[in-house]
DNA sequence: ACATCTATGTGG
DNA sequence: CACATAGATGTT
């Protein structure tokens, strides 16, 4: 239905319910709430039997249902969702197979739908009068001599929080309860704005002057914001070559036009460390989401942006909805990032969609990397983005050394497999001596991936899940990594009680015990999530390397982005196969990223940087050209096997999985909307028949899934839509879609 | 999600 | 038949 202009105030607003419904629903609007109703805004409606908050979509004149109920009241003094960012969410639903309550939840965050947080109340006690102060207190002395001493307080300190009183000054609330009682205090609420920053003291910072490329790039990024439809810009700039200070000008460019900015960082990267560059450059008109915000910090730092109090947001995916209603600039640093992907619905690519708000509020985007992904390099040649290239170092520090490392020829000279090669104990050494560090990285946590036992060949399996249980030495104990259930390790085998058990595949603890082994005198320290448990052991872990109070840094993922250590000269990665040989046609992609990220850690500082790669496939071409630090050849032998193999971006990708507790329900139901829906697409959809999933039980549950492969993803998505809702699913059968897939585990 | 309606099943 | 129970339908 159209909105008609005229002069008539529209009446009646048409929501979708907080109900997974994918249905509009008209109501009236009462005279006394016209003026507070508008698109974007948080309702409450009866709906049936009971009351439930909806999203105002529409507003009309006309419905095409006779007897209309009121809308109950209005959440908030304004829209909570911009008109600009409700769209996005109904592109979003449209685009990702999913309802538009489901997208909601993304664009609103759930401290700001619950209600449950409000803005922060503090009593705050006020002196009445001033003047007589010392004379009150005299006179109260003696009969009540802690109201007297409150009077003696607030004389000095002026209003106090009544929190204070009663924890600094160890005061009881009934004291000031008294005084308030003889008017000699006044006490009221008063807004008290969370500060995540409090703790920390940042010094500003002033722009840096532009090396020759990135000046270059800046002209780029002000061409494509002057442009009639702002642009996109893949800015491929290698490790250290100074990407974070175009962002921090683009952005003050921006907001020297009063327009505001989001910066995406991966979650992992979001460190005090990257926090600090933004906050020392623009101080209080930077905000930061992230995950580890209160629940009252977020509702704050909402509440900032919504009102327009801060211009930047810096955070995690969710903070591209961030609802700035003047957007100038969209920035995605390390767009290639996996982590941009959210896991449950909608599952929505931050980068993808960033460039998609983008283009609905004509803000420039940004998108960032040294390794980009062949999807964004591939709308480059598409002429779809605009690239813009940084080559070189900041300050002309050299790329680091690369060397590969044959395991296979290790283990052969050995006699028996190695962990740590000669090559990189000697180059260890040579650190240490020097007094420089080292990261030795693995991007797997525990310490053996699997316990079996050598007689009868039993391995100990996880009883919910279809995975080998990891064992961890610390606290001897079996543990499955997708569930987390945990036994103690057993000291025989359980099936046939033979005391030879062997602890078998690579994990960060054994690297751990095993360097700790050649290198007695080295400080060693191990980042993976489960030493990184604590709130702050991340920021104290990282505290103490840059210190210098560690020597040698073993870790996963956590420690391959973004981490700049000038002192450290040496990286080791121990097992380059491990990404490799996934069973996942981005396998190779991920090895690259992977394997390029890390070496970038090296030499970033005076001291040059050298890595060592040790694998079991030394000649394995993603390798090679991440030796050479090649992008461009990796690109473009890339590119054509995903082309010959008609994989993205060549084609996009869908995939339906179907999952519950009856395996063979599960499967007759994969095998059944398989062929229902052949009916609902088409022939230009390839469609691979169900097959079980990679890992088939996970905490108890059954998966399988169908792979549907098309040049016209929104078709395709439509269709499904459409075949999801008719299709008849028991109930115990779950049905999932996910349209880009990043991993088809 | 939840209430309500409808078609079908079961006992004896 | 009464009653139970699974599945479909509607909520403005």
């Amino acid at each position: 239905m159209t909105q008609s202009s005229t002069s008539s105030p529209l009446h009646i607003a048409r929501v979708v319910v907080n109900l997974s419904l994918d249905r509009l629903f008209d109501y009236h609007i009462p005279d006394s709430l016209q003026d507070q109703v508008h698109i974007g805004s948080m309702v409450v409606v009866p709906f049936g039997q009971s009351t439930r908050n909806a999203y105002v979509m529409e507003l009309g004149n006309h419905s095409e249902f006779g007897e209309l109920k009121d809308i109950t009241s209005v959440v908030g003094d304004r829209a909570l969702i911009t008109e600009k960012l409700l769209e996005l969410g109904d592109w979003m639903a449209d685009y990702y197979c999913c309802t538009r309550e489901q997208c909601i939840q993304v664009l609103l965050p759930a401290v700001i739908r619950s209600q449950k947080v409000k803005k922060k109340k503090r009593k705050l006690v006020t002196l009445t009068s001033v003047k007589t102060v010392e004379d009150d207190a005299e006179r109260i002395k003696v009969r009540a001599p802690k109201q007297a001493d409150i009077l003696i307080i607030l004389k000095t300190h002026g209003p106090t929080f009544l929190s204070d009183l009663t924890r600094k000054w160890n005061l009881s609330a009934s004291a000031v309860k008294g005084l308030e009682a003889k008017s000699l205090v006044i006490v009221e609420d008063e807004t008290d704005e969370r500060n995540p920053f409090d703790q920390f003291n940042v010094l500003p910072s002033e722009p840096l002057a532009l090396t020759s490329e990135q000046t270059i790039v800046m002209e780029q990024v002000r061409a494509a914001v002057n442009a009639e439809q702002r642009q996109t810009i893949l800015l491929w700039g290698v490790t250290g070559s100074g990407k974070t200070e175009i962002y921090l000008q683009a952005i003050a460019m921006r907001l020297a036009e009063g327009e505001e900015s989001i910066v995406l960082v991966p979650e992992i990267a979001l460190t005090p460390q990257t926090v600090e560059r933004f906050r020392s450059r623009f101080g209080d008109q930077v905000s930061v989401m992230h995950s580890q915000l209160s629940d009252g910090e977020r509702f704050d730092e909402w509440t900032k942006i919504n009102e327009g109090r801060v211009k930047i947001v810096v955070g995690a995916r969710s903070a591209l909805f961030a609802p700035f209603r003047n957007l100038g600039l969209i920035i995605v640093d390390e767009e290639h990032e996996g982590s941009y992907k959210q896991d449950k619905v909608p599952r929505y690519h931050a980068r993808d969609i960033a460039v998609v708000r983008g283009k609905k509020e004509n803000a420039a985007v940004i998108l960032g990397s040294a390794t980009p992904s062949l999807e964004s390099f591939y709308n480059v040649t598409q002429k779809k983005y605009v690239l813009s290239r940084m080559m070189k170092r900041v300050d002309d520090q050299k790329m680091p050394a690369m060397e590969v490392v044959d395991m296979a020829g290790e283990a052969a000279a050995h006699g028996q497999p190695q962990i740590i090669s000669s090559r990189l104990i000697s180059e260890t050494r040579k650190a240490l001596d020097n007094g420089e560090q080292a990261i030795f990285f693995l991007n797997r946590r525990g310490y053996a991936t699997h316990m079996q036992c050598l007689k009868c060949n039993f391995i100990a399996e996880c009883k919910n899940c279809s995975m080998n249980m990891t064992y961890h030495k610390k606290d001897d104990i079996l543990t499955c990594h997708i569930c987390g259930e945990s036994q103690k390790a057993p000291t025989s085998c359980p099936e046939c009680r033979d005391p030879e058990i062997k602890f078998g595949g690579l994990g960060t603890q054994k690297i751990e015990a095993v360097v700790k082994g050649i290198f007695s005198d080295a400080r060693v320290l191990r980042m993976d999530s489960d030493t990184m448990t604590r709130k702050d052991s991340y920021r104290d872990a990282l505290g103490a390397f840059r210190a210098g109070s560690v020597d040698i840094l073993i870790g996963t993922q956590m420690i391959a982005k973004g981490l700049h250590f000038p002192n450290v000269t040496l990286v080791g990665i121990i097992f380059a196969d491990l990404s490799l040989n996934m069973p996942d046609f981005r396998a190779g992609e991920r090895t690259f990223q992977l394997l390029v990220q890390v070496a970038g850690r090296a030499g970033r500082g005076e001291l040059p940087g050298k890595v060592v790669v040790q694998t079991y496939t030394p000649f394995h071409s993603v390798i090679g050209h991440a030796l050479k630090q090649d992008y461009q050849g990796f690109y473009d032998e890339e590119i054509e096997a995903r082309k010959l193999l008609n994989m993205p971006p060549f084609s996009r990708m869908a995939i339906v999985q179907f999952r519950g507790e009856s395996q063979s329900l599960v499967h007759d139901h994969s095998q059944a909307f398989h062929e229902f829906i052949q009916h609902y697409v088409s022939d230009h959809c390839t469609l691979i028949p169900p097959l079980p999933c990679t890992i088939l039980k996970k905490r108890g549950k059954f998966f399988y899934q169908i792979m549907m492969y098309s040049e016209n993803i929104q078709q395709l998505s439509r269709s499904l839509k459409r075949a999801i809702t008719d299709f008849k699913c028991h109930r115990d059968v779950a049905i999932s879609v996910d349209i880009d897939p990043l991993s088809m585990l």
